[in-house]
DNA sequence: CCGAATCCAGCGAGATACTG
DNA sequence: CAGTATCTCGCTGGATTCGG
């Protein structure tokens, strides 16, 4: 059981996705830009798999330019206090230990 | 942030470790046991990562056969919830739209 | 019983370039 | 703007073997 549901949030990048989506609705540019490492490609393909799995929704607007907006179903939603408390845990080990992270800009 | 504090809980099978130890102590040959598909190799490396990370603690007793055990730390136990809700939302999704998970015994 | 050492294969991520 | 198409490369995990 574990080990599927843990699939939920597999891949480079997909909890930041997440996280990123937390606040509301994103574009995909938008989702680029808070990610920086990531790289069209990858965020592409975590994208289209999230909304596969029914974690995220992508609405399509018919305009010009194209405008594409992604943002987290009710179920994706309750992936953010999970992903908070590892959080949490990672920030208390850091403190605790001085376990280093490497350096990263985003909250 | 998000990204480092993953780490914590990176690598294949160590969440199912964590998992395994939530109800308390496991040797090794017992965590081999709960996670079938892992191997030593794997398994150990796991083990002293979440042991140098401090989400658990190895007990070494001095016996013969040698005997080990591990637990999870104050910090360890923390991590219980967050991947107790990451399976809720994986069992959502599996009954709300029969997404295709594999065959897994374990819970 | 609990690992460490070695070797190897595969997959997935990164870089780059291109399209509607 | 929002992706897709290739290609390569490196890491990580699997299998096996050996040791305290």
């Amino acid at each position: 059981m574990l080990t599927e549901c843990m699939q939920v949030i597999a891949g480079a990048w997909a909890p930041n996705v997440i996280w990123s989506l937390r606040a509301g609705p994103r574009r995909f540019n938008e989702l680029k830009s808070d990610i920086p490492p990531v790289s069209s490609k990858v965020l592409s393909a975590r994208l289209s798999e999230l909304e596969s799995r029914g974690v995220l929704l992508r609405h399509v607007r018919p305009t010009s330019p194209p405008s594409v907006e992604y943002e987290l179903t009710d179920l994706g939603l309750e992936l953010i206090p999970a992903l908070e408390a590892i959080v949490q845990v990672g920030h208390k080990l850091k403190q605790l230990q001085g376990y280093q992270f490497e350096q990263d800009a985003a909250e």
